[in-house]
DNA sequence: ATTTCGTTCAAACGTTCGTTTTAATATTAG
DNA sequence: CTAATATTAAAACGAACGTTTGAACGAAAT
């Protein structure tokens, strides 16, 4: 009546193979013949196990994404609980947001980098229902972290906040799946960044971590910068240069930033 | 023997249309069929006028990351020129490298934003030619801004630096590309988020002004975030926590920001 | 007027795509 | 053991892909 005996062994060797290849290749340029031939199972087995590769993929996120929401909502609990009422310090969200996302990337059995690239990856991609499935699947968790930020930065406008939340997500996630793109950008093998001196099996679990300790002061960094100003003509409906958004307002200092 | 008449109407209309296509669906899902047929010219066009499709993806880049590249240098020329030997403030370096990109999209001409989410996005494409041909047409822009970073900051370490260069570069492509895709993350309409109060029909030129004016304060910030400290098992080659590296290391402050 | 050459066009090329079908083969239940 | 069920296997489906072909068109040059 259920899997149980081994055709769960068929079901997870084509997830496994089948998020390596999406992190490799994408989601269109990764055929299904691609996909069971690598993994060893027949043609057929996709499209029985899963009905069709758009849900292949689906599944592939599933997995992974019940486990990381599950843990994102429990730090949360976790810190509001210890805070009993007071408003949460922003180095603790984003170590509950960030952090426990990059922790996945030290643990093989939650699917270690190799996830961690292909989420940072497939966020960009353009498919529609893509789009439409992570925006359910992240919502819940989203609008957690985006509450905490409010009242944790009470005298921020939450539009800002929102933008800041939107700026961190895409550093992280260039960062995440640049180790094997953005590298060619920069000129720089990833090994040389993650520390003066590495091993030369740049091992999966130690990149992980630097990579989080290096990110966590950027985002940290850039969430509590100066509020930007807009000196430029207000293009808005009722009045021109409203006195309620200067109230937030602050001037952005040329300073010279010695970190 | 030139291509002078109209031979480059079709040429500049297909590279038109193929600059929105992409952005739109991506390239391994845009068809030449889809480009030809949005673009009214022949299906051979394409193959006539530039090959293949990927020499034309290759040419929608090139027309426009031609000029960017040039802007780039050349504003970068100019700030090391008036500031005659003497380092130039990140502030500059991140306002020449990040503001004249961004300028491209308040510039229909330029390609407008269209070309700013087709180069974000473009950015995380797996595909092989693709990462090749960015990281020729990047080299020397990156190079150049790389070293005009490590003189302007050199108390950091210039891994630090690089890494936060691409986490600067993430934050930039995300924040651009996601003004249709991650909205769905933030659960954010991108005009709820331009200002409190936008037209209702809202323009892309306002939008990347708006776009500039909320990111530079946060790169800015990132870049010049305290130092990320490395508390954990150091695994080197030759001596475990050598003393070079505390030199330029500083606490991370657990600071609660007041931006 | 005729040739020349850059361009456009309709049609077809061979390949690969995701999916379905039908039969064979394990596995479990009665 | 037999029947029912779940899984695998091989083969084929129609559609869509990027590319090529060879003829037709149009504006200059000889």
């Amino acid at each position: 009546m259920s899997d149980q005996k081994n055709g769960s062994d068929t079901r997870e060797r084509i997830l496994d193979v089948a998020e390596r290849l999406f992190m490799e290749n994408g989601y269109e340029a990764t055929s299904m013949r691609t996909i069971t031939s690598a993994a060893e199972v027949n043609l057929a087995a996709v499209n029985y196990h899963f009905g069709s590769k758009e849900a292949l993929l689906r599944e592939v996120f599933r997995r992974r994404l019940a486990w990381l929401n599950h843990e994102r909502l429990q730090a949360l609990d976790k810190l509001e609980e210890q805070a009993a009422g007071a408003p949460l310090k922003p180095s603790q969200i984003l170590e509950a947001f960030f952090g426990t996302l990059l922790r996945m990337g030290e643990n093989p059995a939650l699917g270690g980098m190799v996830f961690l690239r292909l989420l940072g990856r497939t966020l960009t991609e353009p498919a529609e229902f893509i789009r439409t499935f992570f925006a359910g699947e992240y919502a819940e968790v989203i609008d957690r972290y985006k509450l905490a930020l409010f009242s944790a930065l009470p005298d921020v406008p939450k539009a800002e906040i929102v933008w800041r939340l939107h700026f961190m997500l895409g550093a992280m996630s260039y960062a995440i799946a640049g180790t094997d793109v953005l590298q060619v950008v920069t000129g720089c093998e990833v090994g040389d960044l993650a520390g003066e001196e590495v091993t030369d099996e740049t091992d999966d679990t130690v990149l992980a971590r630097r990579l989080a300790q290096r990110l966590m002061p950027f985002l940290l960094g850039g969430l509590r910068a100066p509020l930007p100003q807009f000196d430029d003509v207000q293009r808005i409906k009722k009045e021109p240069l409203p006195k309620t958004a200067r109230d937030t307002r602050e001037k952005t200092p040329d300073q010279d930033p010695r970190p």
